[in-house]
Parts: structure tokens; C-alpha cells; sequence
DNA sequence: ACTAACACAGAGGTCCGATGTTTGATGCAT
DNA sequence: ATGCATCAAACATCGGACCTCTGTGTTAGT
């Protein structure tokens, strides 16, 4: 294992024993690459392995502190890592929203506020009022997160819309289509109206077509795209990097 | 943002947009950090990061490649997360694994194969005769897995191991009470009898009693815990980094 | 002709020192 | 009290040097 590796997994322990604190602040990179033994590349590379989780957050000119370590920030590289699962290994995670979504939208029926229900009714008439197929995309994802929020648990917003965003994006291309949006709406309705009763077996039921809907869609739609041999983009078939293709960007 | 930020970012579109495919070596080090134009240093940062996230695979003395890229590869470094959340927030995600076990349970039930009935049966028979709580604990974690692989879903595995794993670690100190191998064997049989009748219904009843009951005993036993004061273990083990040197940072 | 030991080239691992940038704090002038 | 100039501290980036490991071609021995 690489001293940097060690590292990695020293500060992790530091953490979770309780000795740094969220919110802390580390010591310099000079002091901590000196006390821990190691350059201050090697520490480096670890540092940025932490804060590319989240775990740490590191300031220019300031210092190196320790994150809130709140779920939903753990928890938002995890969309990360599922914008770079192949298509091919896709329909698992949306099997796992399939189970995921119906129960929490059970459980939002027996918590969400008043307040909440207005706003998910507002959102709603927003939909209606969408045009571009861009919109109604962002307007129901909207609508989803809300029901996730009115479950109270933050892990599960994250989970849910980490899972979801890929499944979301991918339904630019069917929102276009002529009555997708009504189909939407009529199950939003029906959830929604599942949620005004608080009626937890009925959402669960609600949200379960709604999702299983979509499944079918978007595997009906996948399949076609194969036979069609509507390949997506491939561009060089060499085992190596074009080195072309990687110019020296001076981006942003 | 930082070069190397934008770098992590840039490999990441390379691979998303399918100019490099998992399996693909990267070019060198060298190589890649001129054609980026960065310096060897940021490169390896942004690589390191990468790596951690497990989707570039560091071969010393060999190269750089693109990993597998498989649901259970990109998603194991979800227990790291996890691991870090503290105890405070925990409950959000026994909360979820309270969602998403007794559907994955029901699906398992329409899946199970023969085979792997039979491996369940043998697993409850090692658990029986299991000893020491340690060993009960890594039994029941098995028993646990196999249902989750019984539905064929790698991604669910995976994400159910992850929100497992730290509730069962923190059994550790529950298993060895009084009845609770018992009160866990029974519920372990109540979810095999339902799997054996590929009973979905049952399954997810069985499924949502037991890690319903094993929810309520862990929160009893965290009140416990605070309302005793009894302080997570705190040892005096003297790390390579200096005490001293770690300032206590200013909470907002 | 085959096998095993060797040598080499290439790739990542680690370190160092220097310099640029950003931030937060300090102190002075208004 | 306010605002600005200044400074020190800390991270950002770089380039190069040297080490270690790995894969592979070569060669000596059988």
C-alpha cells in the first residue's frame, strides 16, 4: 500500500476516532506532511482524495477543515460514480428506485406538512404550464425531490436523487413525445391526491405505476435504440487515448 | 476552480462520452500531463482522486487503466462515506435500509433459485451454532447478502451492503444480550419460510418485522447510551500526528 | 527447442525546492 | 468607526530528480 493510501486511511481514522472533528481545522501541509512522515505531494494526493469525497474541504489561503460529514454532502459523490455506470449496467438502478420510490413516497404520506402539499401542488401547475420538453424534465424531477423532502430524511433525498437524476436525463428524449406529459401528470395527480389523504398504502400503490411506467418506457425505448444500431458515439476504436483529441485545455 | 478539479472532470468526460473505455490504458503520466497541459503533480492529484473512487486502476510499474466500471466497483466506495457519518445522522440510513430491504426481500422471493435456497438453509444452520456474538454477527450479515444477491441486482447489493454493514457493526454490541440470537433466528426463519414459498407478500412482511425490530433495539440502545453519558471509545493511542498540532476549528 | 535467469526500459512512487495566488488579519490613515 | 494598504500564512502549481516495481525481450544453460 502507497504512503499516500496510508494516509488516506490514517486521516479517515482520525476522524472516525473521534480525534479531528467535524469542522476542524488540519495543520498546515508542511507541519502534517512532516508529522505524519511523508512528502507534501504524497499528502496532497490524499487530501484531494478526501476532499473529492467530501470529507475534506480545502481553502486557498486559508486552511484545510474538516466537512459538516453531513449525509447529504457524503452522499452527493454519489451521483458521480452512477453518471459513469455503462447504459448497459443501468436497469439495476432503476430496479433499485423502483423498490426505493414507492416506500418513500408511503412514508412521506404519513409526514409530509400542509405547507409541503401546497407547494407540491404549486409545482404541479407549473408543470402544466411547461412547454419545452427541458422544462417538464426539471419540473418532475422537481416534483419527485419535493416528495423526498417531505419524508424529513435527508439521506434518502440524496440516495433518491442520485439514483434518479441519470434515469431523469435520460428522459429528455421521451418528454418530447406526444403524451408523455399527460401520462405524467395524471400520475403526479394520483400521487399527489394519495399524499393530501396521508394515505401511505395508496401512494406506495400510486408511486409504484408511476415508476414502473417509466421503467417499461425507457427499456422499450433502450431496446429500440439497440436494433435500430443507433450506436451511441464511438468515435476511435485504438485501445489508447487519441492523443489529439486531449488538447491542452485552458478551459473555464 | 483548481487545475487538477478540472482535470478529475475532463478524464471523467472522456470516459462518459466513450473516447476511453474501461479496460483502456491511460497514456503516461508524462505524456498525458503535457497533452493536458498540467504539470506531472496535478496529474497524479487528479488521478489519485480517481483512483480512490475506483474508476481509474494504478498499476505501478505498468499504468494507469480505466477500471471495469461495474456497479459494484463504482458503488463499494459507499461504505466510506457511511462509515464517516456520525451516529447523530445515522438514523436516516437505517431508515432507508427499513425502506429498501423488505422490497428487495419480495423481489428476492420471486428470483431465489434452488440453489441458493439451499445455501440459505445452510446459512441459518451455521448461525445456530454459532458461538461468540463476533461470529453471530458476520452470520447474520451473510444471511442478509445472500437474500440481496438472490435478486440478481448487483447495484442493490452493493448499496445494501453499504447501509448494512454499519448497523451491523454496531450489533456487535447487542448480539451478545440475552435472547437476541434467538429473536433474530426466528425472524431469520419467518423470511426463509417466505422465500422458500416464493411468497413475495410474506417476504416483505417478514422482512419489514425484522429489521423494524432490529431499528427499535438499536435506538433504544443509543438512548441508552446518551442519556448515560457512556462516551464512544476514546483511546489514548498516540498517532502519528501530533495532538497539539490539530486546533480546534471555530464552528458557526 | 525449451526453460529459467538476467538485464533493460518504461511506468508509477516519492520527494524536494521554488514560485504564484488567494485569503485573513493587522495596522494606519481618513 | 471606517476603509484601505500591507503583510504573513496557506494552498496551488510546477519542474525535476531519484527510487522502485513491472513487463518483456534476451540470453545462457539444458
Amino acid at each position: 500500500m502507497s504512503v499516500t493510501d496510508s494516509t488516506i486511511v490514517k486521516i479517515r481514522d482520525l476522524i472516525m476516532s473521534g480525534q479531528i472533528k467535524p469542522g476542524d481545522r488540519l495543520p498546515p501541509e508542511q507541519e502534517l506532511a512532516l508529522s505524519m512522515g511523508i512528502s507534501r505531494s504524497s499528502l496532497r494526493e490524499a487530501v484531494k482524495a478526501l476532499s473529492q469525497a467530501k470529507v475534506l474541504d480545502v481553502r486557498r489561503g486559508d486552511g484545510t477543515y474538516v466537512t459538516s460529514l453531513e449525509p447529504q454532502l457524503l452522499l452527493s459523490g454519489l451521483s458521480f460514480v452512477i453518471d459513469l455506470m455503462e447504459d448497459r449496467t443501468l436497469a439495476d438502478i432503476f430496479e433499485v428506485r423502483r423498490l426505493l420510490e414507492p416506500s418513500s413516497t408511503a412514508l412521506a404520506a404519513q409526514r409530509i406538512t400542509d405547507v409541503q402539499l401546497e407547494a407540491l401542488r404549486a409545482s404541479m401547475v407549473s408543470m402544466r404550464e411547461a412547454h419545452d420538453p427541458e422544462e417538464l424534465v426539471i419540473r418532475d424531477m422537481d416534483f419527485h425531490a419535493q416528495i423526498a423532502e417531505a419524508t424529513g430524511n435527508t439521506s434518502l433525498c440524496s440516495i433518491l436523487d442520485a439514483i434518479s437524476s441519470r434515469a431523469v436525463r435520460a428522459r429528455v428524449w421521451r418528454a418530447s413525445m406526444v403524451g408523455m406529459k399527460t401520462m405524467t401528470l395524471s400520475a403526479h395527480q394520483l400521487i399527489l391526491e394519495a399524499l393530501t389523504d396521508r394515505d401511505p398504502a395508496l401512494a406506495h400503490a400510486a408511486a409504484t405505476v408511476h415508476v414502473s411506467e417509466s421503467e417499461r418506457w425507457l427499456n422499450e425505448h433502450l431496446a429500440m435504440r439497440k436494433n435500430q444500431g443507433k450506436s451511441p458515439v464511438r468515435s476511435n476504436i485504438h485501445n489508447q487515448i487519441d492523443r489529439t483529441q486531449i488538447e491542452p485545455g485552458v478551459e473555464s
